[in-house]
DNA sequence: TTGTATGCGTTATCAG
DNA sequence: CTGATAACGCATACAA
């Protein structure tokens, strides 16, 4: 509907010129131009209110300026946080970024990939559901950049961004038990999915559970959907020997423990105390204050646009090390 | 650095048929092709991994099924909620989205709407800042499609999604006086920029308030910048006739309110009650549960989705009024 | 039923 | 210093 349309051969006439002049004035050429021409094309482009179409010039240089993020789920404040300092960097790079919700689903994963491709997008950014193997692998053969984060795929050696995610538990199981818990949990959502940082964390737990001499007891590990959160934690505080901690694996997680908590009424830290993995906006002025650890997610945001952004200016990064991780900090408040 | 570059002239030459009818194979146009034409094609179109080049295609068809999404400050709950069902409506009609953060400055939403419109974006929805709007007003001139979110601007008649403001302040002052309370402060973030929402939230305060009897003071109304609020609630409080209830006129505001209450150990709602208008996550399970004036996110944005798509499709909505307005509902919880 | 020719708006090459 | 002309990859009348 829009009733628009001037060209570059539309100010070309106005101004007496060729197109390849100007285009050449558009594209800073102008070393060898005369200063008559440039003032006019300059005028024609204000009269006519010209707007280069980046469409054509992307067709014809093979270049969209602009890359895609596929997530596999927007809900985490992880997520969200990641993907704005990718935003962030991008508008330094004068880059656009088009972000896809895969909502855990291999599938619409599979159709994202496939569609930014397609509009070449000059390269992707993934938080991977798992799924999709094959399509990322053929791809990476095909030389287009892709970079992922949060999660690692043992079979393919793409560039990643993760956290230690075993330290994040390692530090939380460390100062739970340096405040006198032995009787730690870890909760976490659904792990069909088989995914590295679910089972990185409780990996890491029960190193530092056993490096602390304290045996793993099963009952205490519980990996769930959100919706049976509920169930899962009545359960567990129901054992004759039930625990006294709980560190909750991610934000959606924590979120499930502190609903609980809430309408039974159990009381933090002396009923049972709690850590979460992940910032969340409010723990610094919960009730009490929630002892977290944090991901530097700027930072890796950061990382994976420029590792993408290098690629794709042919930049190649010495990749010896395709992994890349990060560091999480402990913040010790109140609920523990 | 991308090596391969199959295109539809490869198909055809691959399946011996001609582009043309490699194109109408593509576009599903088969009604009069030949069984072993389209198996050779598909064939072709399998064993060199054939992906249509979207950009070709929009610049030939001059559309690129992807909408663009200025938001001013995008870490509003309300904007990344309304964002999310903007791209949830976009994904079941097939476009894409670029969403783009002016941060409330408007020489950022400039750039950005022109880098989109040069993008050849079919449309634009916009939570705009205030300022550009000789630039919109062109824009819209040229009949390009384009939905306001969450903020009016007074001198265009663009399409706009947006709460009915006065009511939700009248629906919190409502609250406030049926519990009780008769010393009610409103405390926003900054006004410089003379913003529709803010005001009428004012406006609706003043009016409740009036039709209630109670005398406006001038004294318990704060518009202030989100690090000042700790010494506007300091001051408020330390009046002589200090005021006993506190709307937040946006989740950021609730939460400085919350981060000051936290730090001086006041008690909700003993000491002073709390309504919040937005829907912060942590509301229904923080100590104590806050009451809020929740907005329809979800149905806003999928409203302004549909507003744009159908504009985009020439599919005129009846405009007599472009302002749709939806109505907030206070959920009541502990904090008041 | 399929092929040919042309154009979408830009950039690049190479003369002039 | 400037201007033809040919791509880029696809779609679409119009022919055949």
């Amino acid at each position: 509907m829009k009733t628009k349309a001037v060209t570059i051969a539309d100010v070309a006439k106005h101004s007496q010129v060729s197109k390849s002049t100007v285009s050449q004035y558009l594209n800073q050429r102008y070393e060898y131009m005369g200063e008559e021409t440039k003032a006019r094309i300059e005028e024609a482009i204000q009269q006519l209110g010209y707007r280069p179409n980046i469409v054509a010039r992307s067709l014809k240089q093979k270049s969209t300026t602009t890359i895609g993020v596929i997530v596999a789920n927007i809900l985490h404040v992880f997520s969200t946080q990641v993907i704005r300092a990718i935003e962030d960097i991008c508008h330094e790079y004068d880059f656009h970024t088009i972000v896809c919700n895969a909502d855990d689903d291999p599938k619409k994963e599979k159709k994202y990939i496939e569609m930014l491709h397609a509009k070449q997008v000059d390269g992707i950014i993934v938080f991977p559901t798992g799924g999709n193997i094959e399509t990322l692998q053929q791809m990476q053969k095909d030389n287009y950049p892709i970079v992922f984060v949060d999660r690692l795929i043992p079979d393919l050696t793409i560039p990643s961004v993760v956290l230690d995610n075993e330290k994040a538990s390692t530090l939380a199981v460390q100062h739970f038990i340096e405040r006198g818990y032995q009787k730690i949990s870890i909760m976490t959502t659904s792990i069909i999915h088989n995914l590295t940082p679910r089972r990185e964390r409780i990996r890491g737990y029960k190193q530092a559970l056993q490096e602390n001499g304290i045996n793993v007891n099963e009952n205490y590990i519980k990996s769930l959907e959100l919706d049976q959160f509920d169930v899962g934690i009545e359960e567990m505080l129901s054992l004759q020997d039930p625990p006294e901690a709980i560190l909750a694996g991610n934000d959606l997680a924590l979120i499930e423990i502190l609903k609980f908590i809430k309408k039974n009424n159990v009381s933090i830290p002396e009923n049972i105390a709690l850590i979460g993995i992940d910032d969340v906006s409010f723990a610094s002025f919960y009730n009490p204050r929630l002892t977290t650890i944090s991901q530097p997610t700027f930072e890796m945001g950061k990382k994976a646009a420029e590792l993408l952004l290098n690629k794709i200016q042919g930049k190649e990064n010495e990749d010896d090390n395709h992994i890349y991780r990060f560091e999480p900090t402990l913040i010790e408040r109140d609920s523990c």
